[in-house]
DNA sequence: GATGAATGAGCCTTCATTCAT
DNA sequence: CATGAATGAAGGCTCATTCAT
């Protein structure tokens, strides 16, 4: 049938056509934003003719949406896997460790994420919410931490308070690194990031726990 | 009285039409970017015309510098001013007030600053980090902290570790705000804000503070 | 006849696009100069919209270079053909007549290079005299001088002078034709230029010839 | 009186303003054309306010006629004081020398001239036009000629002929020279230009005397 | 799927000109 | 006379998007 045979060339004619294209506008997102980012500029660097990305994605805020949705929510959700719960510190290095990894893969991505959120009700900023809300993460950690305060375990904070600076100190650096390594003269960057996240646990936990 | 406001003298008049112009474009550089703001919408939010910008400021990228030169790095310079040393969660407030100000006065600041860092190579960077450094108050707090651990008072952590953590916990909910303010489910983010000073000083505080 | 025109071929096509462009910048170039002239209108009489322009060649000042190129370096580099060395009239009588075809059969071209060369510094003034060298006429006809002079055929002259005047006899009317017609009251020019020809040759053969 | 002490400094007031600006824009006219120009750099290089450039002279356009009506006309009407008719030679030679004085004294002048010329219908045509026949010159020259024809001295020539090929040969290499002078590897102009003016009437003279 | 050509709206910038002082 | 500020009308160029093949 002609039809069948159509709907596997689909598949694997474009060899990767949509994945160049969504790599090329990662790398210009990030570089230059949503309105600085050019069509005309991913399509040559994905290695396409400029009307493939219409025929593929049908706008340059849709390209937007796709490449958030698979580079960052995709991300974001899979955080969920790694989190089984149990010991609070456990808990708290293993949200580090994914945000690490999640953020240091790939340069682009943390500006990406920055310009979006300065947006603030730019275009995917309900999705990424929403990934995050199906994560239930937030959720988790803030039960486990009411449940130290309770034992007498962790110090009487603001819960979300502590919630939102452990997640500001785990972003902090990738959101302001070309600035702080200026600053404070790091000329190490990756040895400096190495050493984070240990520094972000232990200062978070010896922040809130009862003493 | 006379004299009240500045109508009759005959030159270097231009009612603020200067201050009208960095007004409509801090607005719109905060609200869209730099790419992202329109020359024209500066100029009609201004009320002036728009060849008065290029008449004032040369370009478009000119006037976004001037924007950050009198609105952000005015606030970092003036923070020395505010910063004699003395108790070191003395100092940490200061900061952390100085911060909330700076941010809280406009909500467009803080995107600008938050775009802005995001391009790291951007127009400005260099004048901010200059700006930065010849406040010393980096420097300062960190030399602050050193005596800190020398005299057993503050445990011995990563200071520009701690640094960056505090800076990011200081920064965190004004960048992050539109985001966590929805997943946590805050409601009233003014008092959300007010808490915050005294959380951010008091977590940072306990995870430095020997025990 | 198939094939007649140039419809049905699937790419290249652009029928004739880019020689529209070319055709309608050559009036507004020559009618306006360089900067005078206006995209707009150029794109308009070409019957094409003006971003065509700029999709086909890159910047209006591109679009002058090849104007120059097509219709300028083109014909002074055809020159070199017609000009097989033979008797000095001969060879006199060419060059005349290929500057009279060349500046008659636009009357657009000799305005724009009237604009080039005064400007000297402008765009294409190498490319102009890369053409002309490399057509090697000068060369050519300056030895043949020589030839004469040192057979006693013509007079002593300073050659080069005499080649300078053999050109702007050649080139004068085509430049100030339109001061000329006026002054002289010249009511026919297409007969004074069909005489000129001749006038030229004759009044320089005469000149130069030893008595 | 008031009255008159304002009318005396009137003249006394301005130490050559409008001189200035007739020379700045002399160079600029003659660099740029009259839609190349800008007023804001003449205004600049004439050290007066761009509003000055309007009191005085009312547009840019009427600025230009100015600046032509000054250097140019006042040269070609002051040529006939030169001219008193003669031998032959002697009003060739005159000629020549007027023409190499006028073009020679200011670079700028045979480019505004070139590019006047280039225009045709330009705003200033008919005056430079009216200028010349004013001066009678050519009606002058041609009568001379003709009488050197019918007296047997001279070939029988078409006279107009003649008299396009000597202004020609004239102007050519003010018109050409940054052409020529790279074109005949001219490495000394001035050297050129002196030899030009006798190298001109020689050939002319000997191309229209009968032998 | 893929491509080169085409389009229309809009953007940054410039410029001749005017106005208030 | 002189000046700084202001204006409106383009002008050159870009860009997201579409079309024909």
């Amino acid at each position: 049938m002609p039809d069948t045979e159509k709907k596997q060339r689909k598949k694997a004619d474009s060899p990767g056509t949509k994945e160049k294209i969504l790599a090329a506008a990662l790398e210009d997102f990030g570089e230059h934003g949503l309105s600085g980012a050019r069509v005309d500029r991913i399509a040559q660097n994905a290695g396409v003719n400029k009307a493939m990305i219409y025929y593929h994605f049908n706008s340059k805020e849709n390209l937007y949406r796709e490449v958030i949705r698979k580079h960052l929510i995709r991300n974001i959700t899979a955080m969920r896997g790694h989190l089984e719960m149990g010991d609070f510190e456990l808990v708290l290095t293993t949200v580090s460790e994914t945000y690490f990894q999640m953020f240091n893969q790939r340069e682009s991505m943390s500006r990406l994420l920055l310009r979006e959120m300065a947006h603030s009700g730019g275009p995917v900023t309900d999705e990424i919410i929403k990934g995050i809300s199906e994560s239930r993460l937030p959720e988790q950690v803030l039960s486990v931490m009411a449940d130290g305060v309770e034992s007498g375990a962790l110090r009487d904070v603001n819960l979300r308070q502590a919630w939102v600076s452990f997640i500001s100190m785990n972003l902090g650096y990738f959101l302001l690194s070309p600035f702080i390594n200026r600053i404070l003269n790091i000329t190490e960057p990756e040895q400096f990031l190495a050493e984070r996240k240990t520094a972000v646990v232990d200062l978070f936990l010896n922040g809130v726990i009862a003493r």
